[in-house]
DNA sequence: ACGAGATGGATTGCCGACAATCCGTGGAAC
DNA sequence: GTTCCACGGATTGTCGGCAATCCATCTCGT
């Protein structure tokens, strides 16, 4: 109940304290632009991951500006490092659009994550902590708790921060961020697997993969991983297309 | 002596065109604003690869607006760009420079790299081409001749495209594109083994990866790519901080 | 009726100027 | 002689405006 309840979130970038902003043209007081940027980037962030905001969805610069009111600039650095995270394209004179990889990135995306997961099953298998273990399994009865609720958007947090938490085991934080980003720019394009009838969802998968892994066998663990993540592929969706409307996506109060 | 020429160099981003840039302040035609920009990123690219710009540099962003004669505008799109790939570090209102990890963080470089390499060498070394690794050997052979005849950079670089080539085989785009980001980090560590007496040079592992490949002895290759990526890690420099003239660096005809 | 070209509105890209912050220098007090 | 504080130059962060580009619509010719 401690850990899980955060959000999975990237680390703030290693800006000190941010500057202070003021000479408002709004007439309440502004709040630092810093912080405007930080909760703009998430709140993007968050709604791609949940699938508020689906591929292809342009983000238009004046429409930000009007729901965060804060000036153009910012919110070009806040799409510039979004593109760097591969979470949506720049296309040059035309703006800025929700990621939609193609069928051959998606492949490439899934084998490396296999690579990554599957080192980090090596190498956390061996350092087999039980109370770590112990943390994993909550965090999937509360996976499974959020999917039986209709808790949508926390279940599919959920999901994805179990492999982060299971490679934060390794100690490696480099490799923690690049599954991070990895697992963002897959879980963006995963279709939403709302339909009736629909095979076991992904928390089975996490169990299976837990269960071998308390037994301490790791090959096993790291197959079940590699047949996780086909299964995961195959739910990419082929295609879909429509636009939403950012403000009633992103201004929650305004 | 056809791919070996190339240097390694990350690709463009998906710009379309580039825009046109006129209404120059200055007197002759200006070059159009995006390949400056291009030009610019490549050049400090290239000096952090050879080691023109140790770890530690400032990059002030005055100083490159005169080089490039630009606006700064374009200097700080470079800066952010070349931060997000982890080559310079960001500092809150204190500026821009050669990024310098700490040595937890050069232990997680390297170990990551060890294994996204080992998956390369496990996956290349199934649809082993005979053709390949013929062109393997041969940028390991230009290779020595550059450290043969004191061409430090060349070198340098075709130490680093020699890994990057070897992932290329696996035909994952982005798995290339993410060891050629932890290729460029380690580089940009790695001393300057000009020491007198010191043992011998990476080329001669290289080649050790390479016999084992032609043998389909996977497993042999994988052990010699971890033992290569020890010694680099162990050759990586304690600390060294002067500071440079970006001007005498960069600035090769101004 | 259909397609090619022109036009206007909207959106992105670029630049110079101003404000905020930091760092080195100089001076005064102890 | 040393330490603390204030000041000024230099550097980075932010903003508004203007130019270039793109897209949708309308018009005109076939």
């Amino acid at each position: 109940m401690n850990k899980a309840n955060k959000t999975v979130r990237p680390p703030a970038p290693a800006t000190r304290a941010s500057a202070s902003g003021s000479s408002g043209t709004s007439a309440r007081e502004r709040e630092h632009t810093g912080a405007v940027e930080e909760r703009m980037y998430q709140d993007i962030y968050d709604a791609i991951m949940e699938h508020r905001l689906p591929p292809r969805t342009k983000l238009t610069e004046q429409t930000l500006c009007q729901i965060y009111d804060t000036a153009r600039h910012t919110v070009r650095k806040v799409l510039s490092r979004l593109a760097s995270e591969g979470m949506v394209d720049l296309e040059a004179n035309r703006g800025a659009f929700i990621a939609s990889p193609s069928h051959a990135e998606v492949r490439d995306m899934f084998e490396l994550r296999n690579i990554l997961e599957h080192a980090v099953l090596e190498k956390v298998g061996q350092a087999a902590g039980t109370r770590q273990i112990a943390g994993l399994r909550r965090m999937v009865e509360e996976e499974r708790d959020c999917y039986l609720n209709g808790d949508r958007p926390r279940w599919i947090r959920l999901s994805a921060q179990f492999h982060l938490a299971l490679a934060e085991l390794t100690g490696n934080a480099l490799l923690v961020e690049t599954l991070r980003k990895l697992v963002s720019r897959t879980t963006l394009m995963i279709a939403k697997t709302e339909a009736p009838g629909h095979n076991a969802c992904s928390f089975d998968e996490h169990e299976t993969v837990l269960e071998a892994l308390e037994q301490g066998d790791i090959a096993a663990a790291q197959s079940h991983m590699a047949h996780h993540l086909h299964l995961c592929e195959d739910r990419v969706r082929p295609d879909a297309d429509d636009q939403f409307d950012l403000r009633a996506v992103l201004g929650k109060g305004l």
